[in-house]
Parts: structure tokens; sequence; C-alpha cells
DNA sequence: CAAGTATTTAAGCTATTGCTAAATTAAGTC
DNA sequence: GACTTAATTTAGCAATAGCTTAAATACTTG
């Protein structure tokens, strides 16, 4: 019992220099929802070598964010939300403000289209 | 209104790079509860040297994470709890654990000294 | 086991981080 | 103005992060 508090709270730390990054945020948004092998993961991200990402998702890994499932030669990554205790709600808190601003500027598109009547 | 969700959602990333630093967490509970001077400040760190924990404060200060208040020659700081959001949550954590394990030790240590009666 | 596909590991490079010591700024005091 | 105290800025350094390319591993299939 002990041990399991003082393993959490190596990992809350862990965890937090984890998404302290960019990309592996973005690497933990791609496995969020559904579990991905690591090529999925590299193809999507495009920006970036596969190893860069085969380097990020051992972080990740390392860390405890996400889990990983081996099937023949390929490598399934999840994310484990549960490691992730109190960050969850910042990055859904991130996450949506990436969602809000895609509205808010599909929004000014649309305004700046339609003709003015005034 | 949207100006500010913006200048929140950017707040919110560089929150997370300034707490992602051991160093920063340990002098932004320093200045959680009450305003210190720079001063105080530095001598309180004491296994690093002033100019250091000057340059921390400025990172800190530049992500809105605490305010500085000039009087005279003294620069006082403090929290800025607002600007952490969610991320409060995960400080409080980090910090009750640590107060959790040092207890433990205390406890350890009593019944180590005690004498055992079986 | 040879060849092919999926993925990681290794080696090396550049940019950044966190620090130190020295120089500088800013404000108050004689 | 010269001097002291508080704090920051600058310059420079060592360690690390994140990347790239090339090499290695692991599994599958003929």
């Amino acid at each position: 019992m002990q041990v399991g508090t003082r393993n959490r709270r190596i990992l809350l730390e862990a965890a937090m220099e984890a998404i302290a990054s960019p990309r592996r945020r973005q690497i933990l948004r791609l496995v969020w929802g559904a579990e991905r092998s690591a090529g999925e993961i590299a193809s999507t991200v495009r920006d970036v070598s596969w190893p860069a990402v085969s380097q990020n998702l051992r972080v990740l890994k390392d860390s405890g964010l996400i889990t990983e499932r081996r099937q023949g030669t390929h490598r399934y990554y999840k994310a484990d939300r549960r490691a992730l205790g109190p960050l969850e709600v910042v990055l859904r808190q991130m996450w949506t403000r990436d969602l809000d601003r895609l509205r808010e500027l599909a929004e000014e598109e649309a305004r700046a289209k339609r003709p003015r009547h005034d």
C-alpha cells in the first residue's frame, strides 16, 4: 500500500515530464481513444522520422502513460489513462481549447465569406 | 473573450513546461502561501546560486505562474494560482504525497525506536 | 534458413537547459 | 556623488533532449 503510493508519486513526476513535450502529447492523443500500431502512429505524425516516434513511444511507455501489446511483428500502443491521474484533466483542457480554437477560426472564415447585410 | 481563451491556452502549455522542472516546483512551493523576496527564496534554496534562482523566477514569471511586486530594492514574488488552472491539483497531489511519505518515514522510525513487545 | 516487413537500437549531431562566476543595474543611505 | 545592499543580466560551460541516418532485431512466410 505504501509502495503503491510511492510508485504513483514517482509516476506523476515522470508523467509530467513526458507530457511536457508537445510531440509526446501529439502521440498520446493518437493512442487516446484507440490502440494503434507504431507504424500507424509514425505515418500519421509524418513531420518526423520513424525512429523519433519510436523513441518518444518508449519515453511514454517508461513513464507508464501508454501500454504496449505485441502481436506478430506489430506493436500496438494505447494510452493508460489511470497513470495520468490529475494530468488527464490538464490534457483534456488543452485539447478542448484546440478544438474551440479551430471552431472559432471556421466561424470567422464563414463570417468573412458570407455577404454582409448592413 | 476569444483572446482570453487563446491566452489561457498558451499559458497552460507554458505552465506545464515551467513546473516540469523540480527546481521550479520547489521555488513555486516557497511562494505558494506567502509572498517572499528573491533573497529569501535564494537563501532558502541554498544548493544553488542566486542567479540560478533569479533565472528560474523569471521563467515562472514569464509563464504567468508567479507575480512580481517591487518595493525599494526588494522584489517580492508570490504564486498566482489562477494561472495554474487544472495544474494546481497536480501540484497539490505531488506535495501531499511528499508529506505522506515524510509521515511514513517518521512513523517507521518511531516504530524502530520503540521497544518491541512480542 | 533466406527474404521481407515492422519496429527498435545505436551513433552522432544541434539546440536547449540549468547552472556558475563575473559584471551590471537599481534603490536607498551617508 | 560615493557606498552598500538587493537583485538581475551576461557570458560561457557541461549535460541533456530530440532529432537523423544507418544498423540491428524480431517475427512471418515461402
